[in-house]
RNA sequence: GCUGAGGUGCCGGAGUGGUCAAUCGGUGCAGACUGUAAAUCUGCCGCCCUAACGGGCUACCCAGGUUCGAAUCCUGGCCUCAGCA
């Protein structure tokens, strides 16, 4: 089986610079798992770690406007691990979008189904209530799957209507990889300090990249109030921070549940020579 | 010092005699997650007992008062803000 290795983790914990040392080690590639990297541009602001000289796949792959995801991620990030493997090259994947993550390892049926503009436009103003009527109408089994808070999720809601009527629902292959799951974490406190270094670090060039519509990413509204003169430099800095500290939160939770992950705690002063040893023993094996 | 506005739970901010432990939003905590996932959504969120239903206690600046009953009305005090001095 083909081997690939994932880092994982929420924000700010060194994900990629563990990574950029692992590829050197093991004559290996980095692919990025971020939902947010892949816009062109906006390097400070999506904090893309460029600091080394390999190309990380899967970086600027799309305009900020355009439409992106995990649909297309999956798909572009198949076809890079293929050809690295094809040079006989480690693909390492690292990124903190949980999401994208289990998509790209397991085989995600409804995955084949596109968005239909003009079912979401329609409903795009629709009542909850109305919503949760229709998917019952068309698919009460697809409706009894979904849990309390989808059901009341308008978004997730549309979505399942959009693949009960669709006809494209083609069953994929799950795909065979010996993946090693590594996983970066830290204690809370430490990931908030992390987090506010490097907000701080980033601030002023991701100032000079804000801009009008872009699509919703972790600072924008506070730096574009900074940029505008709404707020003051501190003020931004402090949102900014405090939103991303709360987005490392919602990945903790994620990640949590997912079992295969091998945690290692950056705090701790040996965790280096751990995740060498356990990928070591992973890829030599 | 005068005039006007106002002091509500961690924060913002409703409520203006009972149905108020107090709408709503944010934070916080827990969680969901199968093409927007850095998105979207759910539950809980004064304290104590209870698995829950429910019960008890303390609360709307402070002190008095009116009333069967006050966050809501009255009196006094303290503080804040805006304008005038």
């Amino acid at each position: 089986m083909k081997k690939i290795l994932i880092i994982c983790g929420p924000t700010a914990t060194g994900k990629t610079a563990l990574a950029l040392k692992l590829a050197k080690q093991w004559n290996g590639e980095l692919i990025s798992a971020d939902s947010r990297q892949v816009y062109k541009g906006l390097d400070a602001l999506t904090g893309k770690d460029r600091s080394d000289d390999g190309a990380v796949w899967l970086y600027d792959v799309v305009e900020p406007g355009s439409e992106f995801s995990v649909a297309h991620f999956v798909r572009l990030a198949r076809s890079v691990i293929v050809d690295i493997h094809k040079r006989k090259k480690l693909p390492i994947v690292v990124g903190g979008t949980g999401f994208y993550l289990t998509a790209l390892t397991t085989a995600i049926d409804s995955l084949a189904v596109p968005p239909n503009p003009a079912l979401r436009n329609a409903f795009h103003a629709a009542s909850l209530e109305s919503l949760q009527q229709e998917l019952q109408r068309v698919s009460p089994d697809r409706w009894g799957r979904m849990n309390e808070s989808d059901q009341k999720n308008p978004r997730r809601l549309i979505r399942a209507i959009e693949v009960a009527m669709s006809a494209k629902y083609i069953p994929q292959v799950r795909p065979h990889f010996d993946a090693l799951w590594i996983g970066l974490i830290a204690p809370l406190a430490m990931l908030k300090q992390r987090i506010t270094n490097r907000v701080a670090e980033r601030f002023d060039k991701a100032a000079s990249e804000v801009r009008d519509g872009l699509p919703p990413i972790l600072g924008v509204a506070s730096l574009l109030s900074f940029t505008r003169g709404q707020s003051t430099k501190k003020e931004a800095l402090a949102k900014w921070a405090w939103a991303e500290y709360q987005y490392a939160k919602r990945q903790v939770t994620w990640f949590k549940k997912e079992k295969h992950i091998q945690w290692f705690d950056v705090s701790d002063t040996s965790c280096g020579e751990a995740v060498a040893a356990c990928v070591t023993a992973w890829y030599t094996n």
